[in-house]
DNA sequence: GCGTGCCGCGTGACATTGTCAAGTAGGAAG
DNA sequence: CTTCCTACTTGACAATGTCACGCGGCACGC
């Protein structure tokens, strides 16, 4: 029951997170976990295996993440979604080192023909369960509910990258620095207007 | 006016869109390229060089491409800028070794305080100007001018990275892989709830 | 003519990396 | 006591990024 396995992903998503992916060497984690350079190669195979266990543990976390905050919501399926993808970019901005590892093809194939990742289906599940329940109550009901789910998700994607690798921030006149502003402003903004597209304010 | 610069920079994006960025080596191109393993090292000073060459290169190009798609599309504001977050999608999913380099922190900052990365900023520029003309033309009132870019172009990236990364491809049920069916789904469906936010249907 | 730079590139060397091979301590099982 | 097995260590190898330096050619002043 080594802890040794904990200690060296803690420290490979340090990394990941502190100077990319590209500086996790399978040494310098070694170093850090305070074991000789082989001691990752035992738990992890090899250096894709760390990615790996990474981008598993991520999914895991994110899809735990999307239901938590979407029970959290109100019984509004909207809000559930909502509640959801505000959760994704918190998630994307708080584990910095999981997310960039999680969406790479040539770090982790997802859909790999021997193992694909399951955590990742897991979480497309939730998304879709979400999306349905949504479009049901009438919601996006002109897309259809599979666009639905990749409308949202591509949006709530999209705003976690770029405010992980730090492309929006500052970028804007005012200070929307912060992450919570532009995230309300995104994801609130298309919630909005799919609550308008049902319910006209008039 | 040696063209080796541009073998060298031609051979980078292949080995990113083949293998990702972990496989770019110096020597590995300078190999590609058929030059000794200190050629590219003349021309671009380190890795970093490179990289941060293939994100000019990209970002001016996609710069480009949305002006251009702006332009073919009609007079009404929110067509162009549907036509340029297309072009967006269409130009990842067609130059994905520039695309996976330049948005990435670590590999290419692109608000490095000595030299940020005027191309990006030019792009940046373009959405900006498409989103405030669709804005002033009454399209996402509700949501300001910057909310409604912010909106578009976390849409059109998440939709490009996940395509880019594999994520989304023959994961649907109905086999939607090809890309532009995914595009209009997304981006058409952003469109089409911004259009009937101000033109009701009924 | 001829030296004197510089530009583009090659050669050689060094520390560091991922990975393979072969150990070793310690406990459980027989 | 022997025989595994697990969890590591040590040592080696080819490959990588980078530094120092060498070398041919071309432009320039004189």
């Amino acid at each position: 029951m080594s802890g040794l396995r904990r200690r060296i992903l803690d420290a490979s998503v340090a990394l990941v997170e502190e100077q990319g992916v590209r500086a996790v060497s399978f040494r310098e984690v070694a170093r850090r976990a305070g074991v000789s350079h082989q001691a990752p190669y035992h738990h992890f195979g090899n250096h894709h295996g760390i990615l790996r266990a990474i981008a598993e543990e991520g999914f895991s976390g994110l899809a735990k993440a999307m239901r938590s905050a979407a029970e959290k919501a109100g019984p509004d399926p909207l809000d559930a979604l909502t509640g959801s993808g505000v959760s994704y970019v918190i998630f994307a901005t708080e584990n910095v080192g999981h997310f960039r590892v999680m969406f790479q093809k040539a770090l982790v194939d997802l859909r790999d023909e021997d193992a694909p990742l399951e955590q990742a289906e897991e979480t497309y599940g939730v998304l879709l369960a979400l999306a349905d329940a949504a479009h049901e109550a009438g919601y996006g009901k002109h897309l259809g509910a599979e666009a639905l789910a990749h409308l949202c998700w591509s949006t709530v994607h999209g705003i976690a990258v770029l405010l992980v690798e730090g492309v929006l921030a500052s970028k804007t006149p005012r200070a929307v620095d912060d992450v919570q502003g532009l995230v309300e402003q995104v994801v609130g903004g298309l919630s909005a207007l799919l609550r308008r597209d049902v319910e006209p304010p008039n």
